[in-house]
DNA sequence: TATTATTGTCTCAATATGTAACAATAGATC
DNA sequence: GATCTATTGTTACATATTGAGACAATAATA
């Protein structure tokens, strides 16, 4: 196991990664836990220096969740010098046994390109990466300290998240391919941090005849069946 | 005059600026000429070892238009490998006196964050940089051939732009101070790209209680005069 | 068969938007 | 000064869209 080396890959360029999942009724996201340090961050990487930057996202969102074709949408790439704090990769580093100059490429300033990620939660393999003890999910209401600049990534990621809801309907990428009204306007509550009214919202989504309607879902509970549905591809 | 060097600027990274005007109810955007070339491209520039990128950006409009504390929103991070073209830049170094090595930093494959602006057209003074002929405004609907993938930045940008309008408010970024209505809805109809109803515009404006209502304008035809309005600070 | 929890749908009110019309008015024409 | 023209600010009415609640249907339980 070794570290990154910058012959591999664009100095000063980092990407970042809001993976955002729907579990039990809350919205989660996935943090790794540096060795040590007890410090948390979001899960991020170099591009290579023959590597499209898309590609270079997907490809550690592969090697954290074992998934591929995430759906993905870069937000916002953070560039102020104030991010910049090598003391932080300096620890991190140190705490996994590299002792590295001061001019290692690492401790540079780095500009971060930012993505959310939504994904089945079902679907997840997690698997941390070299640095870290873990990664794991984490309530979005209940996010630990993050180092650096990403808490207001993630918050930025939220907002931009919200905003492009409606506008791009991609509630659905958080559920299984088959879910019910119910669940998809949880994962919309979630997301957008209050109630929604049940029937307006059924009626607004059906409406925009997205969804394909199939068999009834009977979990042995005593009321209605409700539908499952899916999204038209 | 010289080149910008590797020790100033941060390697494999640049933006790119589409920077909207309005003038006789059409929609512009400036471009740069290079020398000989005959080749556009979007104003752009590096960012500085030491220096927010927001800076950078707000730096480089300054030097082009001579406005300070412009509307800026950053878009999206254009990083796909088929950007990379050595030779185009090549050229254009070639087409001022540069003769460089293939390893020069500026033939090297970068990043741009992308930007759009809005600014006052007639508070504009145009200023080229030193391997452009020229900066000037182009109608969005003929713009010529530019460079690399810029027209796809520019298409980013407008796109970005019509979902951004009504959220964030920005069409009169591109009047003066005090403008009619009719000049705000001319705005909207040139990003929207389609006529939009008087009354409906003109209804749903003022009940967003944004505007607030100036002297007439008297401008010597004959006919009623309009109100001049401002935006609420 | 009655009960309970939940679902799918409908109704009515409130709000927003599309469409067209109307009255007001600044200057031109006579 | 009276009339005309072009444009403006506003209103009226029809047509969606959304909010809020009610109602009937139904899967399992008692």
């Amino acid at each position: 196991m070794s570290l990154p080396t910058t012959s591999d890959f664009l100095p000063h360029i980092a990407y970042d990664s809001v993976i955002f999942g729907f579990s039990k009724g809350k919205l989660k996201i996935l943090l790794m836990e540096y060795h040590d340090t007890g410090w948390f961050a979001l899960p991020g990487g170099f591009v290579g220096k023959n590597e499209d930057l898309n590609h270079a996202v997907q490809r550690g969102l592969k090697e954290r969740t074992g998934l591929e074709n995430i759906y993905l949408d870069q937000f916002y790439t953070f560039g102020n010098l104030d991010r910049h704090d090598p003391e932080v990769m300096k620890t991190i580093l140190a705490a996994n046994g590299y002792l590295v100059k001061d001019d290692f490429w690492l401790l540079d300033r780095f500009l971060s390109i930012a993505y959310y990620a939504l994904i089945d939660y079902e679907k997840v393999t997690l698997l941390p990466d070299s640095l870290s003890d873990s990664i794991d999910w984490y309530d979005i209401d209940a996010l630990p300290d993050l180092i650096l600049d990403h808490r207001k990534i993630v918050d930025k990621a939220l907002q931009t998240l919200r905003e492009n809801l409606d506008r791009k309907l991609i509630g659905g990428k958080l559920l299984p391919e088959r879910f019910t009204m119910k669940e998809l306007q949880q994962v919309y509550e979630a997301i957008l941090g209050e109630k929604i009214r049940r029937s307006s919202f059924q009626r607004k989504i059906l409406g925009l005849e997205i969804l394909e309607r199939h068999e009834k879902l009977f979990t042995g509970k005593s009321h209605k069946a409700p539908f499952l549905y899916s999204f038209k591809e």
